[in-house]
DNA sequence: TGTGGTACCGATACCGGTATCGGTACCAGT
DNA sequence: ACTGGTACCGATACCGGTATCGGTACCACA
């Protein structure tokens, strides 16, 4: 059967017997139209089930109601849930987001920007502030507003939502000495690509020299963290440094998987070793043993960030916005 | 400074010294543009930088490069999975993933869906086959390739890539019983909004029922499937019925709760109890404690749905593929 | 009675592409 | 020389909205 084709502005405005001018005006809230004539306009675009056309309009509008999601990866639940934070800080503005997928490639995430920016969206967001000149380039010519995430360490492009990774290395380090700890292990994956693991990492090794020490070894591999990484480089670092009491991981599912090896192992947590991680998961809570770790407010800055790009109100003049997190350190002690 | 406006494609048909429409189809490789003139377009093109607009495009073709995909949950680790598999699925093919998060709410999603509609993208990949009514006909009649993934257990509205349930369920039952297990419980959560997961508890129960048995109890609770929710409900449910031998779980996050519960209680697991979850997330290698699951090729069945709206090719003609995965059962004995 | 506002309305010109269709050039066949 | 293809090209009309700007009514005030 033939599908009607589905109602257009012009449609509505002749239902109500209006210009298509008005009707859109009428439909967009904007002034210039008398009450009268907005009810009329309404009530005929509901009558025959009329929605707009958001690429026309975006066309014509020159800015679409779409906002551009860069990030590392989906599989990491942490940026799972910024996406599911931006989804909430947009809701009910009638934007929606679009998402790229980088894997934690510089080229691909110049490739996804560019085409993102096709689209001309309403907004970019990004995730971290570390991208190549040419993609910084991208963005600071882009004429959208552009919101870096999830880190502050280094000079935004613009408006930037997030922590500083370093400080919370360094705090938790801090945290760990207070404990009483004094021999250090690392267990970290991707750092090569994770600039932010590698902060972490950096300003933890910072603090502890500070203090006097460092790390007495490190177990890094590449590739993304699974808790099947964690519990194998935490055996062999173990194997080979049985004097630890206290292991710094570049995120929680290393450090869960840390936890499994203990657990398999007979190792007492968190005792003999403190296992530390970070992020705050929510898996983190139930498992066996306490462990260590930084709660981020990963929803929290996803939501921050759309808010910044939904409100066109505050700050008409280009300050950039910066908000700042803190990671909220529990010891699980 | 003053941002120069991006190049359009008459810009590049001028600096080719061609019409609009040779700019076009050469850019596009449509046919009917001399080699000449197409590599001048080509090379005009790439000197000034130029990047087409894919919101004219869509809007004068009829049709965008835009994929809506919508999922019930971010946080569910299962559907970003899903969502990156969709990502890979559509790489290179020029198209854009939008997603809409339904919260498993009817009518969030048929808002979602509305709204994706309007954007008239080149297809829908939406979550199941139990959509209601006004829902249902809204994809019948919306001029987009529909996918519906995940599921198979039902009549899908156009293709359909996923697995069933009801079989899953059944074929773990089956696959306990042989095992030897006799006394089995079950824990699930959000059973009122996941049908898939209210579909394997319903096929393993028949399962059980056909052997002669069935469970000797349950524990069920609404909300997310968390692990702590997986620790709590178990420590509850072995309580009251210490005499189990096999607990069937919603999903792996709450088997693995399970877990954790039985180590912190001093279980043997799978020795005295055997806990079977469903997903097949990477974390159930490496826990302290073998469980067993069903693993469901999610990024597999992201990436077929992708394929099935990006190729244009297969059936012309509107018959509805159907893909069928099976998930493979690892008792992890 | 004129004059200036204010409120509202709609014609028209885009936005940046693509579909369509009618050329023009050039060559082969007769 | 005439006809019919084939290959290629570009003018024009959209796609479905919004920005802009010039009306028209109508009222208040001098």
């Amino acid at each position: 059967m033939a599908r009607k084709r589905r109602p257009t502005l012009s449609d509505v405005a002749a239902e109500a017997g209006v210009s298509k001018m008005t009707a859109s005006r009428a439909l967009r809230g904007a002034g210039d139209v008398s009450k009268t004539n907005a009810d009329l306009v309404r009530t005929a675009a509901k009558r025959i089930g009329y929605v707009g056309n958001p690429l026309a309009a975006s066309l014509s509008g020159k800015r679409s109601g779409l906002i551009g999601v860069v990030i590392p990866s989906l599989t990491n639940i942490v940026f799972a849930e910024v996406l599911s934070g931006i989804a909430e800080g947009i809701e009910g503005s009638g934007m929606q987001p679009v998402f790229g997928v980088t894997n934690y490639d510089p080229d691909k995430e110049y490739e996804v920007i560019r085409n993102m920016l096709s689209w001309n969206p309403a907004g970019l967001i990004v995730t971290g502030l570390d991208q190549p000149e040419d993609t910084l380039g991208l963005l600071r010519n882009a004429p959208v507003s552009v919101v870096q995430i999830m880190d502050l360490d280094g000079t935004p492009v613009s408006a930037c939502v997030g922590m500083s990774h370093h400080a919370a290395g360094a705090a938790m380090a801090e945290a760990l000495l207070a404990a009483g700890r004094t021999a250090f292990g690392y267990v970290g994956c991707g750092l090569d690509r994770d600039t932010r693991a590698r902060k972490r990492f950096e300003g933890f090794a910072a603090a502890l020299a500070r203090h006097g020490t460092g790390f007495e070894a490190t177990r890094t591999r590449e590739g993304h963290s699974t808790t099947q990484a964690g519990r194998e480089l935490t055996a062999d670092l173990m194997a080979a440094h049985p004097g630890l009491d206290c292991i710094y991981y570049s995120n929680d599912d290393l450090a869960a998987g840390g936890a499994f090896h203990c657990i398999a192992a007979g190792l007492e947590v968190p005792g003999a070793l403190l296992l530390a991680g970070f992020n705050g998961l929510d898996f983190v809570e139930s498992l066996p043993v306490r462990i260590a770790t930084s709660r981020t407010p990963r929803r929290e800055i996803g939501r921050a960030a759309a808010r910044i790009i939904v409100d066109p109100d505050r700050g008409e003049d280009p300050v950039a916005q910066r908000i700042v997190f803190s990671p909220r350190i529990d010891l699980g002690l």
